[in-house]
Parts: C-alpha cells; structure tokens; sequence
DNA sequence: GACAGATATAAGACTGTCGAAATATAGTCC
DNA sequence: GGACTATATTTCGACAGTCTTATATCTGTC
C-alpha cells in the first residue's frame, strides 16, 4: 500500500480532513466517521500509520493522531511535474478555493 | 472510479507520465508499457478518459491521447489543504525536485 | 486484582479491480 | 470487397481491499 492507494479512499481523507484543526482520538474520529464501525476506522488509521500519513501519541487510554504532511512530498512531487500549465490555472484553482471555504472563514 | 482512485494505479500514473511530453497515440503508450497487454493498455486508458485525466483525437486509425490536467483540480484542492505548512517545507520539496531531475536538465 | 473504557487485531464474507485471452470494431490500402 | 493494422470491448479468473463480528490488549479506577 503506498500514499497513492491510501488516499484513493474517501473515508481516509475524511479521517485525514477531520485531523486538519488538530490531532484528534481514535475515539472522536471514530465519531466523525458515524457509518463506519470503529474496527473499520481502526484499521483506516493503521494503514495511514503504515504510510506515514498520520503519527500517534499514546495519551492515556486514548491514542492521539495527526497529521504528517512531509508523507504528502510523493504526491506533491508527482502533481508538479503534471501541473506545468500552473500560472494559467492558478485563477481558476483559487476561484474554486474561495468559492468553497468561504462560509468558514467569515468573521 | 473517482480521480484519486484513477491515480491510485501506477500504470495508469506511468501513462499519464508519458504523455507529458506531449500527445501519444495508444500504440505509442502500449510500448511504453512493455509488461502491460495491449487490452489492458486501452482499459486504462478508458479510466482514465472516464475520470476526466485524458483526451482522445481520432487520427486515421490511431487514437492520440493527451493529458486534462484540469482533472487534477480536486486533486490540488484537497492537497492544498493538508499542505498549509507551505512555506516551512517548500525547501525540502525543492530539493527533492532538484535532486531527482537534475540529471535530465543539463546543457 | 476486578472492572470499565478505549483501541487494536483476527477471521471471514463480500466486492471491486487488474490482467489475459478472445473477439469485435473501425480505418487504410490494394 | 478483402486483407491488414490499430484500438476497443467482453469475459473470466485471481487477487486485494474493505467491512462486520468477535476477541484481545492496554490503561486507569475502585
């Protein structure tokens, strides 16, 4: 299993989203994820661990995730060399991004 | 089958990377391939035609393909919000760049 | 140490994907 | 129209990924 494959699955990146604002337990991500049992999100996040995506911080009880962004470089590295149209796409990424999040953003 | 999945393959990552250069037709990218039959060649090629990620011209008896990079929008969205460290590791990608491509660059 | 909460692991069924082989379609040349 | 080339589609078997249920592990509390 490489990043590739492990972002392939929407449940994933919605774990990976959720851990955005911060890390986040097992538990509460388990929550996040209602239609999934916790032995699914279990093994979600152990194959994010396994390509480095997340870390964990033993807390207690719980077990702390969070995000690893450096296991994004391949991606990124790949996209580069597929995006070299970027200066011309970049107006439409940025429309995109606004048009997206701004509700969230607002004071 | 959604983008991410589409990427998820390495064939299908291989043949996007061949036609960086420019427009292939679907014998060019089959050889490319040595390991992959020409059928499944042309089903890859149908995913990622479905996805958005590439562009038929029929050519007399040749198909060429070349790449959308358009397609690869919700891709950057997503990466561009697990990425807001921007700055702190724009180096560390640099150098990747740097030291993977280096060799094909020269005088 | 027994118990409860949080998380991980194991085992099995189901589903979807990948690739090969055979076949079909479409264009070109004679 | 027939032979030939280029590409697509269909069918099938094998394999990998994902989910559920049941069970194990670890931690803190009483």
């Amino acid at each position: 299993m490489d990043v590739f494959l492990a972002l392939a699955d929407p449940n994933r990146r919605a774990m990976l989203d959720e851990l955005v604002d911060g890390e986040q337990a097992a538990g509460a991500l388990a929550k996040a994820c209602p239609h999934l049992s916790q032995p699914a999100v279990s093994q979600h996040l152990k194959v994010l661990r396994e390509v480095g995506l997340v870390e964990v911080r033993v807390d207690g009880q719980r077990r702390m995730y969070r995000r690893q962004p450096a296991a994004l470089d391949d991606v990124d590295l790949w996209l580069l060399r597929h995006r070299n149209q970027w200066a011309g796409r970049l107006d439409a990424l940025e429309h995109h991004l606004v048009t997206d999040t701004a509700e969230g953003i607002g004071p």
